[in-house]
RNA sequence: GUGGCUAUAGUGUAGUGGUUAGCACAGGUGACUGUGGCUCACCUAGUACGGGUUCGAAUCCCGUUAGCCACCCCA
C-alpha cells in the first residue's frame, strides 16, 4: 500500500534530502513510515561485512607483483600450483586440524548444506591440499609432491589490523619425504623470497615437537611437571593445563614464562631419532647462512604438526605478529584415510606481509596512445582507430565522457599516456593525424593510412 | 568470544552545548573559444546509523554497526 503511493525514488530522495531535524519529527509522527522509507532510501548502501574488504584498483598492482614474484619463485623450486575448493565438508577440517583448536572450535564458518553434510569454508590450506592428494591418488602418480597454492581463507574471529575473517594465504606443501634437506628447502623458499621483496626485520623461530608418539608422552610429562606449580600459572593456563599443555609454553604473562623456564622444553624430550633430526635440520640452515633461534615457545596451534616447527614473526605491526607458520606433519595423510607418507609445509599471511613492507612496488600500466577528438561527432571515426590500435597490440584508450579538449588532455595527462593523438577537423579534412610526444611536447603529422604503423614504431 | 578506545566530504583533519560545520589534498568547471603538467578563481561533497536529554547536539547519554588496541586464538 506505502510502497504504491510512495512511487517513484525521485520523490523519496527529495524527502530524505530534507535536514535531519525534519527527519526526526518524521520519524515520531509516523515511525513505521519513516523506516519504510530508510530501507527504500538506504537500499543500496550495502557494506562489506565483518571483517572482509574490497581489494581497490589502486591496490590491486601490489597483489599481482606479489603473485608474479611467488609464481616465478615457485617455478625455480618446481613447485606445482594447486586450487582447489573453497568450501569442504566440515570433517575434512575437524579430522585434520583437530576438534579442540579454536580454529575448528569457534573460528569455522559452518552450515548445514541441503544434502544434510555439514559444510566449511576453508580456516586454512593444508586439510584440503591433502584432502585434494588424497582423492585424486597423486601419490600413486609420483612419489613426491610439491605443491602451492594462493587463496582467501575464512575465520570467525574478531577483526583488528592482520586479523581478518576473509584473508589471504600463500602455501606449500612438500609431500612425500621425511628428509630435513626438505625442511630446509621450505625454509630456503621463504629465505629467497624475503630477500626478493625486500623484507628485512623478520626473525625465524624454531622449534621440535616431536612424532606423535612424543607429543602424547611430552603432555603427560609437561603436565605432570606443570602440576606443582599450579597456583603460579594464570587462569588461562590453568585450563591449558588440562585442554592444551603445550599452549602453557607460549603464555606472554610473566609468572607463566617463570615457571616453564624452570621445567625442561620439549625439544629435549623427543625421542633419540627426532633429535637427531632437528639437529640435521639447523645444520642444514647453518651451511647456508639462515639465521634462526630455536625458540620453546613455538607450539602451533593446529595438531597435525609433528617433529620441527616454524614461525617467522615480524616486528612493528601489532600483536598479530605472525606472517608466516608451519613444520612437519608426518602423520595428517594416514589419518585422513590416505597411506602412510610424510609431509611438511608452511602457510604465509599475505595481508601481514603487506603491513610489514614499508615499500610495496606500485607498477601502473602506462597508456601508449590516448586519444583526443575535437567534437563528439568524430567518436566513431575514433572509436574505430582505438579498436585497431588494441588490435595491435597498443595500450589505448579515450574519454568516454567526452569533456573539452583541455579535459581530454588533462585525462590523458593523469593517465600517464605517452602520447596522445588529437582528431580535429582540420586532421579529418586531410586525413592526417596530429600525434603529440607527451613528454617532450612535440607535435607532428602522419598520414591516417600510415598510422597503426607509426605509432608501432613510436611506442616500441 | 572477553575487555577497552574511536567514528566529521573520496582521503587526512579543525571544531569542548548556539559557527552558514572550517582547512588541506583529491575530484569537477573555467581563466586558455584546438592542447596536459604550474598558477589562480569557482563548484561538488561531510557530522556512521538509530534513539534519548535539551529551547538548542558534531559536541552529553544509550543502543546498533564498523574500525582499531590488548587478550583468547592464530596467518
Amino acid at each position: 500500500m506505502l510502497a504504491d503511493n510512495l512511487g517513484e525514488d525521485g520523490y523519496i530522495e527529495v524527502l530524505w534530502a530534507c535536514p535531519v531535524k525534519y527527519k526526526s519529527i518524521f520519524h515520531r509522527a509516523c515511525p513505521v513510515g519513516f523506516h519504510y522509507l530508510r530501507r527504500l532510501f538506504m537500499k543500496t548502501k550495502f557494506q562489506s561485512i565483518r571483517g572482509t574488504y574490497d581489494i581497490l584498483p589502486k591496490d590491486i598492482s601490489m597483489w599481482q607483483y606479489m603473485e608474479s614474484i611467488l609464481r616465478s619463485l615457485m617455478d625455480r623450486f618446481n613447485y606445482s600450483q594447486i586450487k582447489i575448493p573453497t568450501i569442504e565438508k566440515t570433517e575434512v577440517f575437524t579430522r585434520s586440524i583437530g576438534k579442540e583448536t579454536d580454529i575448528v572450535n569457534k573460528e569455522m564458518y559452518t552450515f548445514k548444506h541441503i544434502s544434510g553434510d555439514s559444510i566449511s569454508l576453508r580456516p586454512e590450506g593444508t586439510a584440503g591440499v591433502i584432502r585434494a592428494y588424497i582423492q585424486n591418488s597423486l601419490y600413486k602418480k609420483e612419489k613426491f609432491s610439491k605443491l602451492y597454492y594462493i587463496g582467501s581463507m575464512f575465520r570467525k574471529e574478531r577483526p583488528q589490523a592482520g586479523r581478518n575473517r576473509e584473508f589471504h594465504q600463500f602455501g606449500v606443501e612438500a609431500i612425500g619425504s621425511n628428509s630435513p634437506y626438505i625442511d630446509a628447502e621450505i625454509i630456503t623458499i621463504l629465505d629467497l623470497f624475503f630477500k626478493e621483496i625486500g623484507l628485512r626485520n623478520y626473525e625465524l623461530k624454531i622449534n621440535n615437537l616431536g612424532c606423535n608418539k612424543d607429543k602424547n608422552r611430552i603432555s603427560k610429562i609437561l603436565r605432570k611437571e606443570l602440576e606443582p606449580f599450579k597456583d603460579q600459572l594464570c587462569s588461562d593456563c590453568n585450563r591449558r593445563l588440562k585442554r592444551n599443555v603445550l599452549r602453557i609454553l607460549d603464555c606472554k604473562k610473566r609468572n607463566c614464562k617463570k615457571v616453564v623456564s624452570k621445567i625442561p622444553e620439549i625439544s629435549e624430550l623427543v625421542c633419540d631419532d627426532c633429535k637427531k633430526y632437528y639437529d640435521d635440520f639447523k645444520h642444514i640452515l647453518d651451511t647456508l647462512n639462515i639465521k634462526f633461534s630455536h625458540d620453546n615457545s613455538i607450539v602451533r596451534g593446529l595438531d597435525y604438526y609433528t617433529g620441527p616447527v616454524f614461525e617467522i614473526t615480524c616486528r612493528g605491526i601489532g600483536s598479530q605478529d605472525a606472517i608466516v607458520a608451519g613444520g612437519r606433519y608426518d602423520n595428517l595423510i594416514e589419518q585422513m584415510g590416505g597411506p602412510k607418507i610424510e609431509a611438511v609445509g608452511f602457510a604465509l599471511g599475505i595481508e601481514r606481509l603487506f603491513l610489514c613492507l614499508e615499500d610495496i612496488p606500485k607498477a601502473k600500466v602506462k597508456l601508449d596512445i590516448f586519444i583526443v577528438i575535437v567534437d563528439s561527432k568524430f567518436f566513431q571515426i575514433a572509436f574505430e582507430f582505438l579498436y585497431d590500435l588494441r588490435k595491435n597490440g597498443i595500450t589505448a584508450d579515450m574519454d568516454y565522457t567526452i569533456p573539452s579538449i583541455k579535459g581530454q588532455m588533462k585525462q590523458a595527462d593523469k593517465l600517464g599516456a605517452k602520447f596522445v593523438v588529437l582528431l580535429g577537423v582540420e586532421e579529418l579534412r586531410n586525413k592526417k593525424m596530429s600525434i603529440k610526444n607527451m613528454t617532450t611536447g612535440e607535435q607532428f603529422q602522419v598520414g591516417m593510412d600510415k598510422f597503426i604503423e607509426e605509432v608501432k614504431k613510436l611506442v616500441r
